[in-house]
DNA sequence: CAATTTTTGAAAAAATTTATCAATTTGAAA
DNA sequence: TTTCAAATTGATAAATTTTTTCAAAAATTG
């Protein structure tokens, strides 16, 4: 629709008969017209070639295929918008197609990002940020999936020489989390907040002195309540719960935006350090040319 | 994007020399391709007009114009999408407020899934997901943060009852891969596809004989080119490169659509073994309503 | 109602796309 | 390496499609 029926609609008060019989029939059944030839199209609305022709100059078109590409447009833009509202937020089922399926997968999770970026404390997210630049020491715990989150935010902070420790055994933890100071922190990792060994490191933490935070979609849950500072993630877990799907992406969202924000603060002695990592990885890269077997 | 990508990308295994230079012509510049004869457009990417008229076939478009509506229907849409998150794309700058760092990451992380979801070949995740239920064994390759999707992956499939490996250490990797045999898979994730450990991990696999799969976001990097089947992300990794924001993620989602198709598949049977794992952890979990020392 | 202008379609011309086929390149086998 | 068959490619021919031309038909005006 749009640009098309715009142009049609404006000019239609200067159109001929039988461009306005062209114009009707145009509009009747756009799906076939995108696939016709520009004589299909006359036979089919009953007029010439060249009054088709003279039609599409007269729109501004700079000719018949010009038209086809808008109307091949207007068309598509209709089928996204009727897409948008159909499917969407939708939950996913067994008997999707591939198509729905990688849609709502992807449709939840980018919703998940977004959400948590719009609703995340600001001033949280930099004291977060404050205090791990200016820790001694910083202990990650996570289990399961968080994991995942917990050991990203750990690799990040080696990478520019901060030391961070990331755990996810039990007693490891434990032993770790008794040993900190005031000077350190301790981020807890955990979509529920509910998870009794996670809670059991974060308390053993905070114990010792050290400045707590929890990383949570559920801040009234015991870990969100425990922490000093706490980061609320924003995803709606789904059906395949289980999978636990947006849950721990949006805990790597939350990691981007504290690494970011201690980048941003660090900027002018990290950067380098960074080069430096990554230089030192360079030469296990392979040339992008090298012979493959296959 | 999208429709015309995704063609394309499927197809790419099968290419030609000229028809893959064709395609990176065409992709590098759709705005001036769109609006090409196909004279013009053979002259520009210096191939015959035949060639890009076998090219139409292959990608299953019925000819020249109908490639030409495809590139236009791509280009409206990519418009569409800029449009819509007027701001959105920019880089990441140390200066940014928190406000504009947090909406940028989120954007830039959404827009990577999304833009995933809609390019990666279809036929190659079902494949990938076949393989995965049908085999005796998995391995799963991946170092640095691609370890973090590898890990996912395993972890899923643990879930649910099917065996895989996940190896981030060279030796034990190389081990592994090389008592691989026919039934067995193995898959790799590189962002680049050119980390020489996880390409000589995937090159063992595929010499025991295992079918090999690669999660990659440059097809045509050599990892890319040895495996199978190629999944192939779409992020644009930005300035903060060595953060490798984006890209991570994208790999989970990945993972995420292969869990999903599998899950679909296996439905019957996977359900309940996932609420069997499910209440294997419960008793670990704290009432939400616990008492807080704080 | 006649003269003039505008609109129209048939047919010719131009442009564009598709098919054909020989030359070249590639890759496998000796 | 050399040879040969198969695949790929581009030049050219054929077919299709679009645009232009021009004379006939219709509408408009005095």
């Amino acid at each position: 629709m749009f640009e098309l029926n715009q142009r049609i609609n404006a000019y239609r008060k200067n159109m001929t008969r039988t461009q306005l019989a062209l114009a009707d029939h145009l509009l009747s059944d756009l799906n076939s017209s995108a696939n016709m030839t520009i004589g299909e199209l006359a036979e089919s609305a009953k007029v010439s070639t060249a009054t088709i022709t003279r039609f599409c100059e007269a729109l501004g078109y700079s000719g018949y295929s010009d038209l086809r590409s808008a109307i091949v447009v207007a068309l598509d833009r209709k089928r996204m918008d009727n897409e948008q509202f159909a499917i969407g937020g939708g939950d996913i089922t067994e008997d999707d197609s591939i198509d729905d399926t990688l849609y709502k997968i992807s449709f939840q999770e980018a919703e998940a990002i977004s959400d948590t970026a719009r609703n995340i404390d600001r001033a949280t997210v930099d004291k977060t940020a404050q205090a791990i630049i200016g820790c001694r020491r910083l202990d990650i715990y996570g289990l399961g999936s968080s994991y995942l989150a917990a050991l990203d935010l750990q690799q990040k902070l080696h990478r520019i020489g901060l030391t961070a420790y990331c755990w996810s055994d039990n007693h490891l933890a434990l032993t770790s989390a008794a040993v900190l100071g005031s000077d350190d922190v301790a981020i807890a990792i955990s979509h529920s907040g509910i998870t009794s060994e996670v809670f059991q490191m974060l308390e053993t933490a905070k114990k010792s002195g050290a400045k707590t935070v929890a990383i949570t979609n559920h801040p009234a849950s015991p870990i969100g309540r425990i922490a000093d500072l706490t980061l609320v993630t924003s995803s709606k877990e789904s059906r395949f719960r289980s999978g636990a799907m947006a849950s721990r992406i949006v805990q790597l969202a939350v990691v981007d935006f504290l690494f970011v924000r201690i980048m941003q603060t660090l900027y002018k002695t990290a950067s380098a350090s960074l080069e430096r990592t990554y230089d030192a990885v360079r030469d296990n890269r392979l040339s992008y040319n090298q012979k493959v077997a296959d």
